[in-house]
DNA sequence: CGCGAGCTTGACGTTGTTCAACTAGAGTGG
DNA sequence: CCACTCTAGTTGAACAACGTCAAGCTCGCG
């Protein structure tokens, strides 16, 4: 289960990154004096879609998952995060509340920082509420291409785009080991399990990719971008 | 064509609104200093995606379309706007290019605030940092709805989502004259024309809308609230 | 050695798209 | 005033895409 604990200096911690460059020492130690570490292991639930948003999370080590939970049981997989990542969600400001689920991909060490604090630091220092209103609208970027992939792409179009997805901006690698199961890529591809099964199977007898269980090589990367770029 | 003109006062447009709350009066000043009104014909376009975003548009009067130009010449309707929204886009201090196109549904009477004097401002004002920030995660979690409605939902209640969305939050009547093309409402529901029209037909004749032309009359609208609702 | 969870495969039915034909109404020009 | 045309809307039939169901498989683990 998850524990309390202050192993890291604030120095070296995702603090000092991402949307929080540029805030004065005090500011920093605002924030220090109010977050603490939680480990996760893999399989836990961070944050669980319908409740309170009293922290935001720093993931300092590990992969996560967040998802919506839709009808039916079905979950539809938004993104996935690693180092580095700041979780926040976009209750942030409107009703505090989770609007997605977030779950522990491996085991992972995070931070968690108490919203009241940010908020005040947010009063404090415009470059913050800068910083996130960059990073929100990228995310909404983003969001509106997953729209675009999710609605308007068949599925060979859209595992493409999940494999294009890991490899470029989650492993930066061609040949990766992901922790996300099949129906995981099923959920961040909008399809049954069955039909993502297939479709990977498809990409493999055509040589495009290489699999082994979760182990994946992506041999033919021209192939899938074409694959992706026509639906 | 659009025309230039000062008609309005500051003070009694949408500056005085929404995020614009809680500016002083030096500020309003700024803003209304860069600003202009621009008038629209219904279909023509305000904002073209992938143009540079250097203003954000009021809409004064009327109604707009927010798309998305997706694959092979198809859009992706995400909202419908009229008097009192502000139009910006998640291109704003990323990448300062327009990720969705705008078009005037109906005859439209819109003010022009250059982004270079909305950026002054907020570094001026937090609270027009916080505003917009609200304002952006509002629509995030719209955006999780739709994600949603569009990837889970079959088309019975997807065409049910989009009454219910005119109806509530854009006329405020249950029965009303919409200016949506029926390839707009295909668009909204991400189907084809020809499913939308079959879709609204079998409401039609299970007496839940009555519809000629582009009238519409919600009769049962518990029925269509259950249609979304089991997808 | 057996159990169980996740994975895989095939058969089948449903959902939704595409294509083509047809209709209605709104200009336009003789 | 009447063809003519153009666009938006409508309908039906054929077809493709995708999900569901059920069965079998694999592999790690006790």
């Amino acid at each position: 289960m998850a524990k309390y604990s202050r192993k890291m200096a604030c120095t070296t911690c995702c603090l000092t990154q991402s949307i929080f460059r540029g805030l004065s020492p005090e500011q920093l130690e605002i924030l220090n004096e109010n977050r603490h570490e939680v480990e996760f292991n893999a399989g836990e639930i961070m944050f669980k879609q319908g409740t309170a948003l009293t922290h935001i999370a720093c993931i300092l080590q590990g992969m996560v998952k967040i998802y919506i939970e839709g009808l039916n049981k079905k979950n539809l997989l938004i993104k996935v995060a690693r180092e580095n990542a700041i979780i926040g969600g976009p209750g942030m400001y409107v009703d505090f509340i989770h609007h997605f689920s977030v779950a522990a991909l491996t085991d992972v060490q995070t931070c968690f920082i108490d919203v009241n604090s940010l908020e005040k630091i947010m009063k404090m220092n415009q470059n913050l509420a800068l910083n996130i209103l960059k990073k929100n609208n990228i995310q909404g970027i983003q969001n509106f291409k997953k729209f675009i992939n999710l609605t308007q792409k068949h599925m060979s179009g859209r595992i493409a785009d999940a494999l294009l997805y890991l490899a470029d901006e989650i492993h930066n690698a061609t040949s990766f080991e992901t922790p996300l199961s099949r129906q995981d890529i099923a959920d961040l591809t909008s399809m049954s399990k069955e039909s993502a099964i297939r479709i990977l199977k498809e990409f493999k007898d055509a040589r495009i990719i290489e699999l082994s269980n979760n182990h994946f090589t992506i041999h033919d990367r021209e192939a899938l971008v074409k694959i992706s770029d026509k639906g």
